[in-house]
Parts: C-alpha cells; structure tokens; sequence
DNA sequence: AATGAATGAGCATTCATTCAT
DNA sequence: GATGAATGAATGCTCATTCAT
C-alpha cells in the first residue's frame, strides 16, 4: 500500500534518486537502495509496484514539484509576458539546480507515454509556458508561429545546461541568458 | 580463413540501433541483436566488447557521421554567418530525421565522460557551432556573449524536439522555427 | 523473515560433494546441484561466492573433520609410537572409504595455496604426522631421517590406494598392510 | 589425421603441457595453447581429436616415456631386487623431475579408465614394479604379501613428495630416502 | 594442410520479486 | 507492517568446435 508510513516513503524516495541519478536504471540495484533508505529489501514492495513504477513515481513526483512551483509564482495577475518567460526560465534553472537529479533523471526517462501520469504532467508544463506564450502573443508583446515548439526548446535547452555546462557556473546569469536568447528571438519589438 | 567482413560490423550495429533505440538498454537482448544482424551470439563479441560497448559504439558512430557531414556542410569559404546557423539547425534536424535512432539513442546515453570517444565527439560539435558563432560575432552579424552555452541551447532544442515532437512534423518547418528562434535571438542586427 | 537454515548449508555441500566426486569440476552444474540439494539455484549463491567457492569449501570441510577426528584419536597419553603410526594410516583409510568423494576431490584439487585455509589443514596433518614420527623417534622406537617426507609418503600412499585399488577391498587389511610397509619396509634381511 | 607434422605435434604437446600443468583443466584455453605453440586454433583439431584427446595425449605421452625408461633400465640380467626397487625409485624421482609438468598434470587427471590407453600404460608401471617385488620375494631378498597394494603406494609416495616437497630438493637424497622407507620402513627395531 | 572467423550450446551468475516469520 | 532469506527466470558471455578460404 502507499503512504503507510510517510517518512519511509520519503526516505526510499531519496535514495532512489540517489541512485537513479547517478547510474542507468538496470545498474541500480533494489538492495542498495533499501539498504540506503534504511529500510528492508521487501518494504520498497510495500510502498511501490516494482521498480519500474519506484523510478517513474520518482521523475513524477520531482516534476510535479516543478510544475506547481511555476504555477504559484505564474499566477500573479498583470505579470507581463516577457517576465513570465524569466520567471519560467528562472525557475527551470533554480529547480534543476536545487534538484540536481532531476535533469540526470531525465536522462534517462523512457518516452513520455510510458507512464501516463508523467506524460501528463510534461504535458502540463508544456502547455503552462505554451500558454503564457500565446498569451503574450495576445497582448502583442510576445511573437511565436509555433509556441508548441518553442515550449519544446525551453525544456530542451535547460536539459541541456544542465547537462553539460559547468556545475559551478552562477545560477542567474545562466537564466539571464537563456532568457535572452529566448525573448530575443520571439520578442516582436525586435523583429 | 574467412577474412573479417566489414558488412557484418554494419550489420549489427544496424540490429543493434534498432534494438537499442526501441527499448531501454537492459531490455535489449543480444541474442535478438545477434539473430537479427543475422550472425551468431559470439560474433557479437568479436567485433565488440560488451553489451556496452556495443550501445556506445553505436552511439558515438551516429554522432561521428553526424560531426562530419556538419564539418563538410559549413567548409565552404564566403558563407554567412546566419545562413551557417541555418545551415547547423537543418544539418541537425536533418541528420535526426535520417537516423530517428540518434535521439532515442542520446535518451539513455550516459554522461559525455563515461565514454571519452564519445565526450571528446560531442565536444568538437559543440566547438562547432560555438565557432561558427564567435565568426559570426566577429564579422558583426551575430552577438552572443555565451556562444558556448548557445552552442548547448542549439544541442537541447533539437533533441527535445525531436524526442517529443509529432513524429510526422515537416522537419524543415521545424528547422526553420528553430533558426529562427536561435537567429532572431542572436542576430545583431534585430537589437 | 526467514533465518538462515544451517541444514540448507548442509544439503547444499552434501549434493555438491556427490557431483564433484563424480565428474570433474567443470562438468559440473550449479542447477544440479541446487535441484540436489532442494534449494534453489540462486540459495547457492546465499552460502558460497561462487562454485570455486563451494569446491573449495567441499575439500575444506571434509579435511578438516579427517584432521579432527585423528587429533582426538591420537590425544590418548602413552600410545606407543607405533600404535600411534597405525592409528593414523587406519584413521586415513577408514576416513577415506566414509567419505570415498575425498579422494576423488584431491583428485582435481588446485595446489595447496590456491586456498589458504586448505592448505593450512594441510599443513595441519602433515605435522600431526611428523610431530608423531618425531615423537617416535625421541622415544627410541622409530627411526626416520626425514619425517617430514615421510608424513607427505602417507598422504600419498593412501591417496593412491583409495583412487586405484579394487574399491570392495578389505579397509582394514589395507590399513594394516600400509601400516606395515611403513613401518617395516619390504626389505626381508632386516626383518 | 596425426602425425602429419612430428614438429607441430611436439610443440602442440609442449604448449598444451605448459598450460594443463599450471591450470585445472577448465581453465586452459586451447586458443592459448594454440597461440603458445605458434599454430591456429583449427592445427589443433588436425592433430587432436578434441581437448579432452589433447589432454589424455599429453598425459599418456609422458607416463609412456616413463615407462619405457624404467623398462630399459631394469632389464638387466642379475640386477639385485633391492637394487631394482632403487632404480625404480630413482625412476620415478627423476623423470618426475625432469618432466614437473608430469606430476602437476597426474594431480587433475581423471580415473584411468577414462582413457583406455593411459590407463594401460598406468598398469603397466604398476605390473612392472610389482612384478619385481615379485621377484625379489621369489629370491628371498624382499618379503611383501600385496605387492600389487606396494606398487600403488610407490606411486603415490612419488607423487605426494614432487607435489608438495620443496621444489629445491635434493633429488639423490629424496631418491635414497624413499628407497629407504620402501625397503625397511621407519620401525627402529627392526633394522 | 592450415587458419582464424564464425558459431551457438552451455552455464554461472544476477537481481527483481516473493513469502515465511 | 517489516524483513531478508529464498527463489528462479533471464541473459551476458565463454570457448570448444566447425568450416570457408
């Protein structure tokens, strides 16, 4: 059952994105990961189906933090687009960064569609900053033929920064950046 | 004494990327690969290592082919800046397209470093849009003050794109989207 | 939870020994064994490393109980030197035809210092033998130049007879004969 | 076919003994032997019908040298029963020896029946040793009611010695003290 | 004859999952 | 609920043997 025991669920969960973070999914091993999270081989069982569902119910449950985070600091009524893109750029990067696992969880995350919750939380994301988009197409601050895609290469390039650029590099000019390119390019002042 | 058949190399690490780009790298089984390359189990293990070694070649010989035709695409003396980044994106998209494996495949690639080949590959693309950049911002048609996060921008688009993007998109709409978002972003001449 | 069932330990190198007496190591299958034994494949693998391990645990196991049994047999104050000689060569035989697998283990048994421990039991034996010799010796009743060869000839002379000799033959005849060719030799002048 | 090549046989033979002698018999791989002997893997199965062919090649190759020695040397008309049992004796040592493959290989080898042929020649060395027992005692100078028993334990003595006895040894002395021990044993009062 | 690339049966070993306690 | 001993399906890999050249 779920939830029987709301700290040693946290605790599996922690250290499963320990591992999950740090090797490919067949390379975690169950024991190392109960042994980690203080707790027998066969309570993981209690708490999850199997380990399929211990590693989506961990993407799942980090970007659904990700997701209600933005939704919170989105909904201040009379934000103007352009903030809003920095608002979701900064808090991709400021999540990622606080949640170092979450982009190497990523990694290795089977398509979406493998599991519909997460799918559907991606979706989620997707639509939140394809919506401030066009909302910003709409006020005609903002201009975007595919806000769809574009919302696509928001996800993508933080991946990537994270991924790749270097761990010690400042948070904000990082975001400042992205921002940049990003306003720059859909910003219809400029076109 | 059969003479080493280069053929046979082709044709597992053909079965090999369908296999491994369809499913996560510990459901893919070399027994499947093997049958389906239309060799034997053990001649897997005479033109590679291992499993893994295999997924990695596999891997790093897409990026390989990919680096080169973008090497060739862009030696051509008197092209623009800007048609170089157009030249980049659709190269990339392309490319993806081509080999609708590289994507799936980058999916479960592990860090850069686990495979130095591999990083090393990947950092020459990435030295190669960053090049093309700073030339661009040297003949004063581009302005980017971070090209070598741009360079990793570009990297993270395409692969977000191509990983979730409607599958039967037109890829030069997108390539053309993309560039512009990148362009527009960092085209001197629209700030 | 479950604990530890030493009869399972038991089970296991009881099959163990009737296969590796009876076919040489790598003919050898752990499922046989398992099935043998009435555990699972995988319960192997909860009490020995590997089946090295299980061998060498298999030859440990019974030296060690040779090793015991002579120890206390020979721990009687004011056996004669000669008594005591006999002692041990019926101790070697009877042993040997009990666990007639014991033979047939040495038969393939890595040298000595594959296995520290092994070796060391080893070792054992042959000073229980030679501390005898000596002892003999310093009573005045036995005379040998090199005891120390002399244990190793007991070890040998056994081994030899328990792999080559007509298995239904007569243990204690063969003891005393033993028995007697090392004490006496086959030389008829000095009798 | 054999033999078609007497070099390539010897050093086929000469490779495979190197690594049998050092190896258990699971764990000699014939591309080694192959590659020590200078020859491809295929030689090998030109010359030998399979491993377990190479390998009983090998072992009867040595033990018929052996014995064939032994035969010439003691076929001398008025050689002394004691002196015959030195002889042998020395035999023994010094072919062992002179061949420390030999009792490294003996050590793994299976029962004799296994290979019709060596077990042949083993009973032949056996037969010759005991028939000169059996000489000796029709001429008085050696009393042994189971010669047969007493030829085993030649072998086994040898055996155990050049297994375990320090390699450095003295082989006269080692020869001179078993012959010792055959021959009169270690009971004082009877000498 | 000689070779070594190719083969695939064979097996040890792993590890997610179950279940007796 | 919690545990970890027990399980056995699943599979990577080895290596003796074959065979095209």
């Amino acid at each position: 059952m779920r939830l029987r025991d709301q700290n040693k669920h946290r605790s599996i969960v922690a250290a499963a994105a320990k591992f999950f973070s740090t090797q490919p999914f067949h390379k975690v091993r169950l024991e190392e990961v109960a042994q980690a999270a203080g707790v027998g081989k066969g309570t993981l069982y209690i708490y999850f189906q199997s380990k399929e569902d211990l590693y989506y119910s961990l993407v799942y449950d980090g970007f659904s933090e990700l997701v209600g985070q933005l939704r919170q600091r989105l909904d201040k009524p009379g934000l103007e687009a352009e903030e809003k893109i920095r608002v979701i750029v900064k808090g991709l990067v400021d999540f990622s960064v606080g949640f170092p696992q979450f982009a190497e969880v990523m990694r290795t995350t089977a398509a979406p569609n493998a599991n519909s919750q997460w799918g559907g939380k991606r979706r989620e994301l997707l639509q939140l900053i394809e919506g401030t988009i066009r909302q910003g197409s709409g006020e005609g601050r903002l201009a975007d033929t595919h806000p769809e895609l574009t919302a696509l290469y928001f996800l993508g390039m933080i991946r990537s920064v994270l991924l790749y650029a270097p761990r010690n590099g400042d948070a904000d000019a990082l975001s400042r950046h992205a921002t940049g390119v990003i306003l720059h390019g859909i910003g219809k002042a400029r076109r």
